[in-house]
DNA sequence: ATGGGTTCTTTCTACCACGGAAAGAACTGC
DNA sequence: GCAGTTCTTTCCGTGGTAGAAAGAACCCAT
């Protein structure tokens, strides 16, 4: 929802900023290896940044008989970014800096799902994050909702919420004055994992968010694959064991009714005979009770199950496990792992399984990854020099 | 295995060619469009192709009080290019014009399976072919084999032969005198759909092969996704249900166990007391045996499963149904696709189905769209004018 | 038949991004 | 302090690209 008057960032630039971001500093000379291109090249694309502040000159490393490097790095507090996660009963925020590090976070309880409520408790959260942090302006908003949502911050629909085409990005931007994007939360969550997760240099991967429902997002040849359908949840909803519960969309044994925590509470609750959450299962298998343990170790099998059928049917070697519910992981690797090995040709690389462990805070940050993203897409290096704090927005 | 002196097609040259040949005759003006490029590229860039007789201008299509458009179109039979496919007893291949367009086919038992053997058997096959097409010189080959095959040509390993590190295409070059390539045959049966298939336009679709084994490809973003576990047949081991027969793996109601036709013939055989063929089943089903009906209708609903699970998992909304073992399709579509209506959200979009009834040729075929597609990589613009029949190749 | 309108194609020219080469800078070790 | 090495910058050439304008080919209305 940012207006884009001037030609912008040329494919070049925009991926020396990425790599400097994602990759701390980091010297020409292996800016050159990774990007393939001359050093010529590198002094001149980078000069602007530096004029402007957003790079910066970390200081110089000597490794040996050589000419030490002055590596590159971003100018981490240059701005600041706000992300929002949207949830059926809550708002939950985090400020971050360049890198998508939180620095404070906060939450509000919504009481409304009325689609001007949710923007006013929205931009009060922003304003509170806003200055709970001193030092550099926010230069962006992002927020994000289970749902789906168009390039330019329209949910089409939020079920969840019963919202149907409502212009989240803009009625934002214009309640918060600042640049606001608005984004489906597991494309956020797989984009903060793309740029600033641990296989940030894989190109290609699966990210699972495990929590209150199951979602999935693909990274192909360092592109986030989205469809007319995300936002729906479909990956939620893959088939694993025949038997299983059905979901609440009547699906037997699927993801969502294998591994989501509210499936997993009620399906406790249901087997001891007395109403438990999902953390209390969690506990309850951690300290050896058989019942709990069996659906832990079950879950842990679906898990594998799943993790089997997207490494094959993504051709992804790589998955991230994330979001609130990830604790299971702790008790389920195991039967997860064994599941997953069964399944698996025993002549294929292994699987590389990686877990975000950050929990709720992870959709936050995914929401300021998506500002940040888009902060660089329409970063204008060609209007006359601005100094540091303005070089964003405006 | 072609020697690349030469800079090679820049990377607007290649795509230019590649729309060229993809989208028959086309004005420069929607080539632009396609491209995002000038006319002013366009004429550039074209000229050198219709200098090497590469190109030619098709007649001139009037369309209203304009300017008719002078298309350009490649010229098919400026060269034929010979595809094989490498089975455990049989070789079998095709030769084609540019657009992979089979003008005539022959195949050669195997009745060895020590590479020099193979190796033999396939350079009088392409000798065989070569001679049953006059007018254009072979300009290349392509091999294909179930095993995995790195970009020059070295088969690491097809178990079904026993091969393992055996410079397949080298062999092949030696022994033909043709630039030959090799590759895993789901992958060059996947480059075949995305450069001469019915969803050549979609950028993002995966391929189900189904016959003596069921394998699995996919394209995302105009790109063939490969990996180091291609030619595993990992995609043919999902497993869809959980209390089906096993694979020869040992994977109960997976993929394989589920659709390939040796399993599908075994299935009816025990159930109906003889041994009956692939092929009889089909029959026996389409002329109503409730037990051949009843198997060909589980298949259906496998496939159902899996052609969900791919859609949700690759993210694609279409796929191709390819292969010698196809036929299934015009018995099990009733049930796969009630299958695959169950598994997906009602609210998302369709997805998209496309048979491609040419069977076993598409194997063979899939051979020579990587020759094609080699020769255009290695096709050289900047030597000293060539006049056409050596365009390709030398 | 003649000129106007439209679209396709080409030519000419200017531009910008990138790379190659060589010089300069900074450091260690002899 | 000089040699050796690597990193960084400057200068300049090249090649691919777009913009503008002219030319070409056609239909149609007058």
């Amino acid at each position: 929802m940012s207006d884009d008057q001037t030609p912008g960032l040329g494919k070049t630039s925009r991926e020396l900023a990425r790599q400097v971001l994602v990759h701390g500093p980091i010297s020409r000379a292996d800016l050159g290896n990774r990007l393939d291109l001359s050093p010529a090249s590198l002094t001149r694309l980078s000069r602007p940044f530096l004029d402007r502040g957003i790079f910066v000159e970390a200081p110089a490393t000597a490794h040996g008989a050589h000419r030490p490097a002055k590596p590159l790095d971003v100018h981490v507090d240059a701005a600041r970014f706000i992300g929002v996660k949207i949830t059926g009963d809550t708002a939950y925020g985090v400020i971050t800096n360049l890198r998508a590090t939180p620095l404070a976070d906060a939450s509000r309880a919504l009481t409304s799902a009325a689609f001007d409520d949710i923007v006013a408790v929205v931009a009060s959260l922003a304003d509170e994050l806003d200055r709970a942090t001193a030092g550099a302006p926010v230069a962006g908003l992002g927020v994000t909702i289970g749902g789906h949502v168009t390039d330019d911050g329209v949910v089409t629909r939020a079920t969840f919420l019963g919202w149907h085409d409502v212009p989240l990005a803009a009625a934002l931007e214009a309640a918060t004055g600042l640049p606001t994007c608005a984004e489906n939360d597991v494309t956020a969550l797989t984009i903060a994992q793309q740029w600033f997760g641990e296989l940030r240099d894989a190109g290609s991967f699966a990210v699972v968010t495990v929590g209150a429902g199951v979602g999935y997002g693909l990274v192909i040849h360092d592109r986030v694959i989205k469809t007319p359908n995300t936002g729906l949840g479909l990956g939620g909803h893959i088939p694993l064991v025949d038997d299983g519960p059905p979901c609440f969309l009547g699906h037997p044994g699927c993801s969502t009714a294998m591994l989501a925590s509210p499936s997993i509470a009620a399906h406790a609750s249901q087997q001891l005979g007395r109403t438990v959450g999902y953390g209390e299962v969690l506990d309850l298998a951690g300290a050896g009770d058989p019942t709990a343990r069996s659906i832990t170790d079950t879950a842990g099998r679906a898990l594998g199950r799943l993790l089997s059928c997207i490494t094959n049917l993504a051709m992804v070697d790589s998955i991230v496990l994330a979001g609130d519910g990830i604790a299971l992981w702790d008790l389920a690797a195991p039967s997860a792992l064994a599941q997953l090995t069964a399944d698996r040709d025993p002549q294929a690389t292994p699987v590389h399984i990686v877990i975000d462990p950050s929990g709720f805070t992870a959709w936050a940050r995914g929401a300021a990854a998506v500002a940040i993203t888009r902060a660089l897409d329409s970063l204008r290096l060609t209007t006359p020099a601005a100094t540091l704090p303005h070089a964003f927005g405006g």
